[in-house]
DNA sequence: CACTTAAA
DNA sequence: TTTAAGTGG
């Protein structure tokens, strides 16, 4: 049931970090930092990332070790922030709240039963990103002057537009496969992680299956998305073969009748969202490291050791820079 | 979301 | 072979 069903469509390659030098990726924020946020929360105590006002500040550290993978590759971020929250999309999060009510449960329990380890693990899965977390996230970008860019509604939308029309950007930068959806010409995943990135192609994923933008949305509608729970029984393959056979959506829901609420809104979610091109960044990003680092260690208490070795990385990636431009 | 396993 | 459902992160 979902979406990682698109990533049996989905036509994917590996690529060296080495092959996006000078390039621009539009990274869907909020999916970038949910990755640092319950990864580096996770066999760690929290303790040592509150700050004495109790302030859960985590994202700073995830932000600062994240960020070198870019100046090191010559790769240029532009974060991309969620603005409103889409009104269908309000299911999913009500289903999210719920889950993370559970969780907060059975971790209050664990923590009175002095479970430690089960309580780490419960602790991972209650993370959300509060406001501080988005404030400190937007100062911290701000000081090392990466380029933002704020969502009318949805940041990944927003992002996929901005790889789509804007000449100067190359990618989005998410996990998820609604990118594809959403007609990003280019998706990078896997940023975070150790290995090479992987690119998803979205031409060549229309191509491969011989259907269109429109088609390989009531694909995924059929499969089920963030705001539909798809048809029961169809998979990719039976989606793709029903649509290609009906046509479209429609012609699906009539030969079964059945019906998916929404559909149609659902359909524009995709196909025409709420996005600008009221934005204008500055690609040429030159770090204010010092101002960076006090920002991080004093203000929010962060201790200098988690990210030291970051901050490193990033001035010895800028210094190299501003060499090569001299040679 | 990735991975595994069950069921059809 | 394809989907459904559960689990861990």
């Amino acid at each position: 049931m979902g979406n990682a069903d698109l990533r049996q469509l989905a036509v994917l390659e590996d690529v060296a970090f080495d092959d996006l030098d000078g390039d621009v990726v539009a990274v869907d924020a909020h999916n970038w930092l949910y990755r640092y946020l319950t990864t580096t929360a996770k066999f760690t105590n929290d303790n040592v990332y509150t700050t004495s006002e109790g302030e859960e500040v985590h994202n700073l550290i995830g932000v600062v070790q994240g960020l070198p993978k870019f100046f090191e590759n010559d790769l240029t971020p532009i974060f991309v922030f969620d603005g409103g929250v889409t009104e269908l999309k309000e299911a999913e999060i009500e289903e999210r709240r719920e889950k993370r009510e559970e969780y907060e449960e059975r971790l209050e329990e664990a923590l009175e039963a002095g479970e430690a380890v089960e309580a780490a693990k419960l602790e991972a899965r209650t993370q959300r990103l509060t406001d501080v977390i988005h404030e400190t996230t937007r100062d911290l970008l701000d000081l090392l002057d990466v380029p933002v860019v704020e969502a009318p509604a949805e940041g990944e939308a927003q992002a996929s537009h901005m790889a789509r029309v804007d000449d100067d950007v190359d990618y989005v930068g998410s996990e998820d496969y609604d990118t594809l959806l959403l007609g990003a010409p280019y998706t990078l995943r896997q940023l975070t992680s150790k290995g090479n990135p992987e690119l998803m192609d979205f031409e060549a994923t229309l191509e491969e299956h011989d259907l269109t933008w429109e088609q390989l949305v009531d694909v995924g509608i059929l499969c089920g998305t963030d705001y539909n729970d798809g048809l029961s029984g169809y998979g990719p393959k039976t989606a793709v073969k029903a649509v290609r056979e009906h046509g479209d959506l429609w012609g699906v829901l009539e030969a079964e009748d059945a019906y998916i609420e929404y559909a149609d809104r659902i359909r524009a979610m995709f196909l025409d969202p709420d996005v600008t091109d009221d934005y204008d960044v500055d690609l040429d990003v030159s770090p204010d490291l010092s101002a960076a680092e006090s920002y991080v260690t004093e203000e929010w208490e962060i201790p200098a050791d988690e990210v030291e070795r970051g901050f490193q990385r990033i001035r010895d990636a800028t210094e190299q820079a501003g060499l090569d431009e001299w040679m």
